[in-house]
DNA sequence: GTTATTAATGTTATTCTTAACATTGCACGT
DNA sequence: ACGTGCAATGTTAAGAATAACATTAATAAC
């Protein structure tokens, strides 16, 4: 934060008020266009640029956002933060990126930072391991706009842009039983989080809906990433050792990673053996041998429209909470069983 | 921005000065301890939020680092973030993320607000289609910290953080012609990013030693995505039909990807008729088939240390420019036609 | 020629916090 | 008892910009 020219200093340059400056400098009516210039030709050449923070302080507006993400090297929420940036950008908001490293103490502490630099309002994808949700209560009371993405909190009326998990579940679920699989597994991601339960639900349907009984020694949880689905994986194959599962649908795509490391491992065939789908259409899930069949989630629109919800929220007290839900398209690919070619 | 507790206000509820619940909150010494007391507890209830921006007016000081990055969703790109975010956490700053899209005007524009929202400084990883480097003087000069990471640009007394590119490449080069091949083609990215030089100059140093002639219509533009590499490698094929370079070494991963598809498509096979090797390590070099043999840079410690020197340079005005290269490790898969296994 | 009107510009106060200086009041030494 | 010293607290101003109100000067209207 270099030492920067000031409205003030550019006025005593000239020998005018500061608020004329201002005035031109902000483009109002009610200056005189000779004045104008002379003070925009000034502006520029004592390279002024406008300090944001005191008109904040003045506006009490910051135009700026703050994003709390789990990871940001992970794909989804690299390519969410990406459509979210382009939408702040052509509203003229910034961001203020964090990322909680699915700890809540750091998710926070990072919201308290946020609210410090006083955001216009928060876009948040809560860390798995959340449980107290007073935060967020206390966060949409204040006054500050709260949007939620992928990972949804309910009761707290806050908006949320996610995809139809339940449908996407249902959806891949019934692929596998049309490939005539009735023993099918499903790796769960933590419960606290209202997208592992509607994919858990979406699978449980599909399965009903098909005469196919739930077993809940087949449903074990795995959480959101490589290390828990591999975890998981070998748990139910060490369990089910006499006759394991004929497929498994994975909460998600690294998740579902995991998971066919630890079928290798267990000197089983993907698909021939066991067949395998995930969720997200990770930027590797094609690239895998075999190719992971899965979910695809438009992560970027998630990040657009979740953002262009929250602006509507700061910018109109009226905007009501609402829950959005993005529909999902299944990619058929080689793990489900599937020939594939591509 | 919702309507927040101030300090006045505390004051006012326990009849004292505005001054004297400002140091019982940042703790300084000379606050009665009942008093302090009693303060921290009605600053509690009445849900005090520190207030940065008026902060930030005051000492000048924003504790924010602004980052501009040609793409977020970039492996690459998400990786360094993530380690810049890492780092600023820790020492208590903020993060202002923008992208460029690669576009000269967006970067100026994201410079330009960052410099008005009095970022403390600037991490800075520039477009690859940017000529004019006067905006990033005038950002040096007007005393706002600036550090580029991984594309660097000389001659302005920034500092860089960013791979030995040319010992990069010119390791894995000397690799290929360690295989036997002879005929080894180049795509290179924009020539005005020192990375892409000195990427081409490592490739050429590697050919000069091994007494191969450096063959400059082996020596095609390509940019550093998928697209550029796609169509480079056609064009390099087309041009050289009877008699196609046995190998090639793209100026990145994601132009090697393109680079490919191309090959493929003419009906060659990698590694036996055209070897092919990348640079960066992208998240979906292992996975592809044949996986692809390339060069990796530490993305998420470039981040952490170029933040760490611009937190350096911001704190202690001695902080000496400096180039930081860190040393890059070169990653045998099958696509340089080395066997390999995992 | 005098007043009404309005465009152009200026002044003051405000946003929230804190640095710098000012004041109060108590304990202590002699 | 009286000033000294210091801890605790208060007051004022500053930081950059702007809203709201105030003033000036010039033109228009009669």
């Amino acid at each position: 934060m270099g030492s920067e020219v000031t409205l003030k200093e550019i006025a005593e340059e000239l020998g005018i008020s500061a608020m004329t400056v201002s005035r031109a400098i902000n483009n109002r009516s009610n200056v005189d266009s000779k004045t104008k210039e002379r003070i925009l030709k000034k502006a520029r050449e004592m390279g002024y640029t406008p300090n944001h923070i005191a008109k904040s302080l003045v506006s009490r507006k910051s135009f700026t956002i703050g994003v709390v993400v789990p990871e940001i090297a992970h794909s989804f929420f690299a390519e969410a933060i990406q459509g979210i940036e382009e939408v702040t950008f052509k509203d003229n908001y910034q961001l203020i990126l964090t990322h909680s490293a699915e700890r809540e103490d750091r998710e926070q502490y990072a919201l308290q930072t946020l609210q410090s630099k006083r955001v216009d309002g928060i876009l948040i994808s809560p860390a798995e391991t959340v449980k107290d949700y007073s935060f967020y209560q206390r966060i949409v009371e204040s006054n500050t706009s709260l949007v939620f993405f992928d990972r949804c909190v309910g009761g707290i009326g806050a908006s949320c842009v996610s995809v139809d998990d339940q449908a996407g579940a249902y959806k891949i679920t019934s692929h596998l039983i049309d490939h005539g699989y009735k023993k099918i597994a499903h790796l769960y991601g933590p419960l606290n989080l209202s997208i592992s339960r509607q994919r858990l639900e979406g699978y449980k349907k599909a399965l009903k809906e098909n005469y196919i009984t739930v077993e809940e020694n087949l449903i074990v949880e795995s959480g959101f990433h490589e290390k828990g689905g591999y975890e998981a994986m070998n748990k139910l194959l060490e369990a089910q050792k006499t006759s394991p599962p004929r497929a498994v649908f994975a909460v998600n795509d690294p998740a579902a990673f995991g998971a066919m490391e630890a079928i290798h491992n267990h000197g089983f065939s993907i698909p021939d053996d066991i067949a395998i789908v995930g969720f997200s259409d990770d930027i590797r899930a094609k690239l895998l041998t075999p190719s992971l069949t899965t979910v695809k989630q438009p992560a970027e629109k998630i990040g657009m429209i979740a953002a262009q919800k929250l602006i509507r929220e700061i910018e109109n007290d009226t905007e009501p909470m609402e829950n959005i839900n993005l529909p999902t398209s299944i990619v058929i690919r080689e793990s489900c069983g599937c020939s594939y070619n591509n």
